[in-house]
Parts: structure tokens; sequence; C-alpha cells
DNA sequence: ATCTAATGTAAGCTTGACCTAACGTTAGAA
DNA sequence: TTCTAACGTTAGGTCAAGCTTACATTAGAT
């Protein structure tokens, strides 16, 4: 997970997994959206390879780059725990105020 | 979203986000969980905070922070919209598939 | 007023991120 | 084979992240 959340934290990134969310398309394809260079990209590319968030596969001298959800839903798991677990603490807070309550009319 | 990445990529700022959410803590209290010294650690609440992820409230001379889980909410939209687009466009390429297998028999 | 406890802030160093220019590599065309 | 297209990789420079030490600040206690 760490590895995808530092791959996520660069905007050119996320925007290049949007590109390829929907579509799979060559590097050079990609970074023809941006004002960086070719190799800038190209190690975008990588760093999200590395990360699992997108798949690689090679077609002659080209190479096509596809998203890979599953790659994200580490993050999204730790995500949605943080949300139930502070739902958790939530209900465990209010039960606590109302038991003081009714301690105090008691 | 930005800051919000940038603050959780760091390991040690999502062990502090774990610590607050349940329960309020002082940064005297945050900083003894590591070995790091106190300032690392104070920096790092600096960057929670401005990034929304937790809230600083003063005590005499004790800050206590907190978690702020509606900082988590923007970056839990992204990961879930993504998801369903990813889903959409799924459910697209197999319906241009199935027209690809229909056709192919008329 | 002074002293002390609990923190934040600033300066300085080290390390890693990121970009560009130059070079290496692989697959297909001529 | 030779040439070319499409990429990746390396070297090097710049800027930001992150850590430590030293200093400043604020709120109570004496």
């Amino acid at each position: 997970m760490e590895a995808a959340l530092r791959a996520i934290a660069g905007p050119r990134r996320r925007r290049i997994l949007a590109l390829v969310r929907d579509d799979e398309l060559s590097a050079g394809e990609i970074a023809a959206q941006f004002d960086v260079t070719r190799p800038a990209v190209s190690q975008d590319l990588t760093l999200l390879k590395e990360a699992g968030l997108v798949t690689e596969r090679r077609n002659g001298t080209r190479r096509l780059y596809r998203v890979r959800p599953e790659g994200l839903a580490p993050l999204k798991s730790f995500l949605d725990e943080f949300w139930d677990d502070r739902l958790e603490a939530l209900k465990r807070e209010s039960e606590r105020e109302e038991r003081k309550k009714r301690g105090r009319r008691d």
C-alpha cells in the first residue's frame, strides 16, 4: 500500500491512471497528453507498474498500459476500515455519554 | 486531497491517525509512542492538521489532537468513483464484446 | 515576577523525488 | 544487414521532505 500511496500522490500519475482506466494506451499516447518529456512519463509508468497500479503488455515495439484496479484495493480497504472503526468509536462514545446521563439521574 | 495524500503517505503519520482515531491525545502522549524526537512528531502533527486530517484543541499548555474523519472523505470519494467508473467501463467493454459476437453470428 | 512544563518554530544537514539530455535496446521495415 | 520507430535507462542537477539540535512561546504554579 505504501508504494500505491506514493504513486497516486503525484497528480500526473493520477491523471495517467484515469487515462488507462477505460482504454489500453501506449506509452507514447500517454506521454502525448502531458507537457513534460517522454522519459518523465516513462518513469511515472514504471512507478505505477511497480506499485501494482497498472499492467504492461508488449506488442511489437510498443508497450501498452492498462489500469489494474486491484492495486488500489488495499488503500480502499484501509480507508473503509478506518471509517468503520471510527463509527464504532463514535458509537462507544455516545453510549458512554448515555451511561453518564443515566448515572446522573439515578 | 493532494495534501491529505502526502500526509498519509508517511507510515508514522498513519499510525498517528490510528492513535487519535478513538481518543484525544496530547502531543507528548503521541510523541512518546515513537522513536524519533518530539519535534519530528510535532511537524507530523502540523502537517496532518494542515491537511485537515486532525483537529487541535488547546487546554492549558497542552495541545490535544483528534482525528477529523471528513479529511479523508475526498480521497475516499476519489477511490469510490474510480471503482464505479471502472465497473462502468467493464460493462461497456463486455457489451461491446457481446455485440461483436452477435455481429459475427449474423 | 520567576520558574517550569509542554509545545511549536527555525536553521542546517542529508536523503530522496523529479526533470532533462544523452545513450542503450528491441522489433519490424527496407 | 541497416535503418528507424518506440521505448526504457542512466547521469546529473535542483528542489522538497524529514530529522536533529537549539531556541522561542505560552500557561500555570510558586
